[in-house]
DNA sequence: AGCTCAATCCGACAAAAGTCGGCGACAGCC
DNA sequence: GGCTGTCGCCGACTTTTGTCGGATTGAGCT
């Protein structure tokens, strides 16, 4: 993993839905903005409470953003993987990050500072636009999330994470989406993620193996979703 | 409670945040394109789900913005007076409202429909900018609210809402602030209310009265609210 | 192959949250 | 001033979620 030259980190900027907006001249110059870092898997790549550096973008890797408690839980808000941005949030309401990031397998990230970021904003009225976008989107993602948290039980936004990320009802859960990650997603423990998959999958809707899971009865599942 | 006419209109959108950009060409522009709609208490402004119509500012009154289960439970997102927008979302990620909006007492809101609001998203960068940033804080407000439901205990959030709600140690409330209403701000239903309630008054932490509760202690109080 | 550490699994228990039935108090309304 | 419906209050109970100790498994490493 390096970072790209600027002849290679154009084109993946070009890649991004968040800047595709832009025209050539000013990608170029974003390029020359960015600036590289590599995080191992479980380094921090900024915490909460911190004044916001800028728009990072994720090149390869994936990561989680959390809130976390001095118990040690924590509530995942999202993982995102390459190509995807993060802490949008800090730099535009001015305020410290509002979450931690943090990287689940050896990730390389671009910095786009501020002030940069700031001036995209100013200068470039299609960027705000496809911005505004995003944070609605955002938005929406974290409203559906609050009515989950209380208002379903665990067994059933468990079953929606399987319904909606499983491709060909197969759902797999590389090295870092361990039970504890599922859970902290989920808004509990490992141990009731556990007891909530075991009860699936002696009711025979679900088969759990050890990087995998698969759904066997997709209807009975979306049923138990609804709870 | 009457529909301002134009002059009247006028210095009300000027006194809101979200319009303080606009020049006053545009503003007297904006006022001609608002439609106003009156509500009883208790009366839905819209559904969750239904195509969103454009945004909307509460002239008078007070609403509740929330997300319910068949069950009858409900979640609430927000609560909102005199003055403040709502609905922006499902105008600008272009989706169905993403929740539900009841009026709490008689109610006057003006409607600026979907695409006189994408019009000024065009042409005024300024008013993009500042909408930004309330997203931001949206955004900033719904991530709180998730790491509280989640991580949090009920006394502990309870807690928190009166230490930041109260003025001078004092949390008034008004004739539609039930503990209906308070636990479904919190995440929880009234009868855990009732008890969280009881138990800081038995501790002598505050003290409870039909319409007000005063804080006794307001030490005591943010030790139990980082529960 | 053996070691080691983390992830998983499991049963028993504890605590928090939610439910239910019923009673009393208050506000609004004839 | 009485009626009525909602809100609030309370105790007992159920369910869900969270905690703990410890056994087991598997992957990666030496």
């Amino acid at each position: 993993m390096n970072p790209a030259g600027e002849q290679a980190l154009l084109p993946q900027l070009r890649a991004i839905p968040f800047f595709q907006v832009l025209d050539e001249a000013t990608l170029a110059w974003l390029a020359g903005q960015c600036r590289w870092r590599e995080y191992g898997a479980g380094e921090t790549v900024f915490w909460e409470g911190e004044p916001a550096a800028g728009l990072s973008f994720l090149q390869a890797g994936w990561l989680k953003v959390v809130k976390s408690v001095p118990s040690g839980r924590e509530q995942v808000l999202r993982f995102l993987g390459p190509g995807e941005t993060f802490n949008e949030i800090g730099v535009l309401a001015n305020q410290p990050n509002p979450a931690t990031a943090v990287a689940l397998e050896p990730a390389g990230v671009y910095l786009i500072p501020r002030e940069a970021m700031l001036q995209l904003l100013r200068e470039q009225p299609a960027f705000a636009q496809h911005l505004i976008e995003q944070l609605a989107g955002r938005v929406m993602h974290l409203v559906t999330l609050v009515a989950d948290l209380s208002l379903r039980s665990v067994t059933g936004r468990l079953a929606s994470l399987l319904l909606s990320d499983a491709t060909d009802d197969i759902l797999h859960r590389p090295r870092w989406y361990t039970q504890s990650e599922l859970a902290a997603r989920l808004g509990t423990v490992p141990d009731v993620i556990q007891r909530a998959l075991r009860s699936l999958e002696e009711a025979g809707v679900i088969q759990v193996q050890r990087h995998r899971i698969h759904i066997l009865d997709r209807e009975r599942l979306t049923e138990i979703a609804a709870q």
